[in-house]
DNA sequence: CACATACTTCGACAGTTCAGAAAGTATCTA
DNA sequence: TAGATACTTTCTGAACTGTCGAAGTATGTG
């Protein structure tokens, strides 16, 4: 494998590191499972995951999504006051892909 | 998700996170690929680590190994002089159940 | 036992990370 | 325009990380 994509891939597992940001990160896959059954994709916005983190302040909520962005796991858009998060289905693959490089069987 | 599971999952994206940590990681993969080929699931030494991780030194990849043991992601075992290391299906598979928590097809 | 090999442990240090406080920006609503 | 909402930016500090050199431990060889 290319440094280049090591280093890609390190950078995701990296996002994931912390459990804030972990947590975050899986609000967003179960929003889209849920969102799915509605006929959309996401639909998450920050301070409805600021909710669920417990003690965290804004600043670090922000902090956090951006640092999932910049790994490319995440998008987010603007809407209105709102900045909406959604989970970047090629960062998804990629770790997958990743992870499903073995003799292992995924069963 | 309880905080443990995220605690621990957390954990192992961090193992993944340093690109050193990851090559190793997934060294220990392709050789697991290659050795079933042979018969046996894993068998990869220290020092033929060291060697596919550039410029690095002995105690820093010991650290490194132990980093990844203490994750659950790999298993070490003395032999002789040597440590043998071996991927831990168990982690590998916690981490793959995680990623396929979600609407997006793992196609 | 002496010596070499193959890690492991310790101590140190530069660099990074996480979280919050305070101040700033962008977008509605009236 | 004034005020509220929803982040964002900047700064700060405590804590953690990655790497190394030096010393230490465990194992095999002669």
């Amino acid at each position: 494998m290319a440094k280049d994509e090591t280093d890609r891939l390190a950078r995701m597992f990296k996002a994931l590191s912390n459990p804030n940001r972990l947590k975050l990160f899986m609000n967003l896959l179960e929003e889209s499972k849920l969102d799915l059954a509605k006929g959309r994709t996401h639909d998450c916005f920050l301070v409805k995951l600021l909710g669920g983190l417990g003690d965290i302040g804004a600043p670090t909520v922000s902090h956090h999504v951006k640092e999932l962005a910049d790994a490319g796991l995440i998008t987010t858009e603007r809407d209105g006051k709102q900045l909406i998060c959604s989970v970047d289905p090629d960062g998804l693959a990629a770790l997958r892909a990743v992870l499903a490089t073995s003799a292992f069987s995924s069963t």
